[in-house]
RNA sequence: GCCCCGUUGGUCGACGCAGGUGAAGACGCCGGACUCUCAAUCCGGAGAUCGCGGGUUCGAUUCCCGCACGGGGUACCA
């Protein structure tokens, strides 16, 4: 067990979607292990059986490859749950040795005594002897005196007054055992040289430190990170903010700009940059330099760099990766009305306007639908005076237009001219007929893909509903 | 209440592990160029007495003390 290789852990609980502060916290680790040489190995806390399923661990799993932490990435994933018998081992030996007690105090019980639901537990059971008994909780005797003090890579030396630690339960009444105590046996008995978790875990580390230390063992070295907060300087949680990493994901995030971001959010690689391969961020990151304040998950730069990753994609990769955007669920198209060279035409002027890849469906839709969606704040703003004159002069015009987009436009340029209007205002009625919307592609190259009939059938349209 | 952590422009942060002529860059914001709309791209701009108050010093964002504010924890949750 002693081996100057860091064996590391990422310990996520299976109670919910994977969380993208988990997501940073198994970032974290698994630089540090590649980093140094070490292991990373993946354990799902699952004890707490009312909580859990096992969907939420396929989850993680999933998401964690998302990332690019695959299987080959890790040992495990090991189960908690499988661990029950080193853990009530471990609590047997603590109250042999003295360093835990049998209580059977309620919360309300504590509280009534000490008048106050923050203080704590008050020892009232410490020196009572008390015996096994169904409903009797364990707790562990902390040191009235001495300082416990743990060594943080990222916060220095944190100490805290051991009289100021309570006496705390490492076992229910039922003899199933706290996450407080399960932790640490399993820390030790995977090997886990480095603890790398979230900052709100600081304050259970003397706790856990004292039970290494019971246990005799060598304490971890620890590094807490800064918790990820909203735009209040709240940690981010489920219930008011948008967490989950899967739903990112599904929005059409990259996982290269996701890990990219989440990786700045306490540490910037050297140089005015911040977009980098993440080749580059192997090999500067440092868990020492995280900054230790609280960060800001900002979307809005997660979308700018998302933005920003998407055009430097490739086109053809680009146009691989909207695939999951262009078709059923997602899409309000068939099959059949969709075709996969009418895209391949848009893509290039689609990608410098997608900053999430979910954008894809609506910048392309009027190509595959029969009917564009009109969108009535577009259509009120486009359809005023003179639209209708533009829309036959248009249909006019493009009846034997040839079918290229330079043509279309200097024919469109030519009815602004018979109208002293400049481009611009001219081509605002014909998109919103051929596209329902005021903004979006470049129009001639869409109308060029659209082709001469549907875009006549649908200038015509238009104006008879204008008439 | 108690314990612990934190505090550089709206945001993420660099330099600073340091007492001494500029406190980077990015996102956002504003303006301009380009332009068939919107983007993209390019150029420019506003925005920080480095949380506050004392002290040490010729001089402090950097050292010392105090305070304020924010956050986390304080469960027979994890």
């Amino acid at each position: 067990m002693t081996n100057d290789k860091p064996r590391v852990r990422f310990a996520p609980s299976p109670t919910g979607m994977f969380h993208v502060g988990g997501a940073r916290s198994a970032l974290h680790n698994w630089l540090y292990a590649r980093q140094h040489g070490g292991t990373l190995v993946l354990r799902i806390e699952d004890t707490d059986a009312s909580r859990n399923r096992p969907e939420w661990t396929e989850g993680i799993i999933r998401a964690l490859g998302w990332l690019g932490i695959d299987e080959n990435q890790y040992e495990g994933p090991f189960f908690q749950s499988a661990n029950a018998e080193e853990h009530r081992k471990a609590v047997e030996r603590l109250r042999v040795a003295g360093r835990a007690y049998f209580c059977d105090c309620t919360r309300d019980d504590v509280i009534a005594r000490t008048g106050d639901s923050y203080k704590g537990y008050d020892g009232h059971c410490r020196d009572r002897g008390l015996e096994a008994a169904p409903g009797r909780a364990l707790r562990f005797r902390t040191p009235d005196e001495g300082t416990t003090v743990v060594i943080d890579l990222i916060r220095g030396k944190p100490a805290f007054e051991n009289a100021t630690i309570e006496d705390f339960v490492i076992a229910r009444g039922d003899g199933s055992v706290l996450f407080m105590l399960a932790n640490v046996v399993d820390d030790m008995t995977q090997g886990i040289t480095h603890v790398i978790r979230a900052e709100e875990h600081l304050s259970n580390t003397p706790k856990q430190q004292l039970l290494w230390e019971a246990l005799g063992a060598q304490p971890p070295i620890w590094a807490h990170v800064p918790v990820v907060v909203n735009e209040k300087r709240q940690k981010l949680s489920k219930r008011r903010d948008k967490v989950a990493l899967e739903d990112y994901q599904a929005e059409g995030y990259l996982a290269e700009a996701m890990r990219n971001y989440l990786m700045l959010l306490g540490w910037a690689p050297s140089g005015d940059r911040e977009i980098v391969p993440w080749s580059v961020i192997e090999e500067e990151f440092r868990l020492e330099e995280v900054n230790p304040s609280p960060a800001f998950f900002d979307v809005k730069k997660l979308r700018a760099f998302n933005g920003e990753y998407i055009r430097a994609l490739p086109l053809a990769d680009f146009i691989a990766r909207c695939r999951p955007w262009l078709v059923a669920p997602q899409a309000p198209w068939t099959a059949e009305q969709y075709d996969e060279d009418v895209f391949a035409a848009l893509a290039p002027l689609a990608q410098t306007r997608v900053a999430v890849m979910s954008e894809i469906t609506a910048i392309v839709d009027f190509a595959f639908l029969d009917e564009p969606e009109i969108d009535e704040a577009s259509w009120n703003k486009a359809m005023k005076e003179p639209a209708a004159a533009i829309l036959a002069a248009a249909i006019e015009s493009y009846t034997d237009a040839p079918w290229t987009a330079e043509e279309l436009k200097s024919r469109t340029e030519a009815i602004g001219v018979a109208h002293g209007l400049k481009l611009g205002k001219t081509q605002a009625p014909i998109r919103v007929a051929v596209t329902g919307r005021t903004v979006g592609l470049p129009l001639f190259e869409s109308l060029q893909v659209l082709g001469r009939d549907r875009t006549l059938a649908r200038l015509r349209k238009a104006a008879t509903a204008l008439a």
